[in-house]
DNA sequence: CAGAATCCGCCATGATACTG
DNA sequence: CAGTATCATGGCGGATTCTG
């Protein structure tokens, strides 16, 4: 392994044990792995500014209070911007900030990294099934 | 944005989009957002191997049982290997495998940006509990 | 249309105790 | 030492209803 990731590695693990209430990393994380805003960020990254129902049709599967909730979580962590239009029926779109689209970066990474190795993982998953049903 | 980059994320939304049930986006973000999973990663990336109790001590706060369940699937997902010395007391070691050690990567990513935007998200927070409270 | 409010079930996680 | 077994709980998220 180079030196420069061993390196940044020791950092990851330093940072984590250290101030556990505090770590960027979880705390990203904790965004990361929810089970809709990532979802959320991706569709938004695709088609530029959507309204609220556009986004509830096209993720497929979140509730209204879901995407409420989520919606209001990324806002408030600075990563998409909302703009409410004062008439009736209420127009509400929502955009992704520049801090919203570059974390799609890294998000992209993982989606490589994910698409590259599933057949790995799957692969590994049938195998420990049969080895455990044995 | 780079023509490239459009493309590719043209690929995410329309991955999730059709096989929910079998999207390797979702998949592989319910490991990475699992609490204790990438934390175990990355320590066990940082020292190479650990024995149980080891991983028990550098991971501050996780439970037995957690460590257990956590362990146990990273394992099957073949991103760790464990090897037990048949001896008492017992000894177990877990290690990264070559798989493992890949997701190391996009973790890196994710960790930079993690650490690049932090103070802007925590800026963000801080203005919209203002905005909100006032 | 874009939510807010409320209720509720269930699963993930934690705590505790026990074991080979 | 390296787990397993069992129980308790809290909060995540779904369904439903109501509004401006």
């Amino acid at each position: 392994m180079a030196g420069y990731q061993k390196i940044m590695k020791k950092e990851i693990s330093k940072k984590c044990e250290n101030d556990r209430d505090d770590c960027p990393v979880k705390d990203v994380l904790n965004r990361v792995g929810d089970k809709w805003s990532m979802l959320t960020v991706i569709m938004l990254s695709d088609h530029g500014t959507l309204r609220f129902n556009e986004l509830h049709r096209l993720i497929d599967g979140i509730s209204q209070r879901m995407l409420t909730v989520t919606l209001k979580t990324l806002e408030a962590d600075g990563l998409l911007k909302r703009k409410m239009y004062q008439q009736i029926p209420p127009k509400v779109e929502y955009t992704l900030t520049s801090l919203g689209e570059s974390l799609v970066v890294p998000l992209m990474t993982l989606y490589d990294w994910a698409n590259a190795h599933m057949p790995a993982i799957k692969a590994a998953r049938a195998k420990f099934g049969k080895a455990a049903a044995t």
